[in-house]
DNA sequence: TTTTGAAATGCAACACTGTTGCATCTAAGT
DNA sequence: ACTTAGATGCAACAGTGTTGCATTTCAAAA
């Protein structure tokens, strides 16, 4: 499926920043921040209409967001059966404390966790860090 | 331990601000963020200085920091073996979608985690969100 | 108790992420 | 080609968090 098919499957408009977004996104290996995602646009692009594509992306179930070690957002492709409001991509993210980046790792396995009473739980999250490849 | 001792033990000052900030972690069963604690103050403090003390305080091993799901830090009390750069703490951490609390969970156990081949990890952190007890 | 130096504070300024309002533009269906 | 909802650009704003620097204050030594 074409970036372009991808947009209009979740009902958005393929505009030339939301191509370029996406084909950045598709092209890393990791999670990008919206810093990284326009500094890496071939088109000029206002830092709002970023934020608001990417919102937009995250909503339609086209990207998931992930916080890094920092609280900036990341954004990262989600697999094929998300949709509107409905993300069923969980899995585990690694941050490296060398370089920052953020990689999503799907071999890991998620924990079955069990709360305290009062507690209802909704999503889990498992966040690691540590070193990556490139920074040993 | 009084407060004054805990902050002398971990060679801080004990000045008003930080007396009241460690009063009032001390007195919530949750995790704070600035803002909260900057409100229940008892006495006049620059925003500045708490985000410095929670900095201290992080630095010392006094209090540790979790960022709620939106990406500001919330701060609480550390157990007894945490000191100067060495926080031994580890736990789960729940966020309640309704208030936005953060609550530290003791109880709940933590995966033992494989990586795959490049990475190295350093702590794994279990963020859970829901609804909480008072938000039912 | 007084002195003293280092630690802590207040204030101003700044960087950054993220949001909203509003006018304008454009993608995509007719 | 028209039409219009959706997308963008621009300006302004809110919030978190940091830094530099002058001033104050804690706590230990004299
Ligand atoms: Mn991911
Ligand atoms: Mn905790
Ligand atoms: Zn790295
Ligand atoms: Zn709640």
């Amino acid at each position: 499926m074409t970036n372009q098919e991808l947009l209009h499957h979740h009902g958005l408009r393929a505009t030339n920043l939301r191509l370029e977004l996406l084909r950045l996104l598709r092209a890393s290996d990791r999670a990008l921040t919206h810093q990284e995602l326009e500094a890496g646009l071939k088109v000029e692009a206002d830092r709002v209409s970023i934020f608001r594509s990417l919102n937009a992306f995250e909503e339609a179930g086209v990207v998931h967001r992930v916080l890094d070690g920092r609280g900036t957002s990341c954004f990262a492709r989600c697999g094929t059966d998300c949709g509107h409001g409905d993300h069923n991509d969980a899995h585990a993210h690694f941050r490296c404390n060398g370089c920052g980046h953020v990689y999503c790792l799907d071999a890991v396995e998620l924990p079955s966790v069990s709360l305290p009473r009062g507690f209802k739980l909704a999503k889990s999250h498992l966040e690691l860090d540590g070193t990556c490849k490139a920074c040993r």
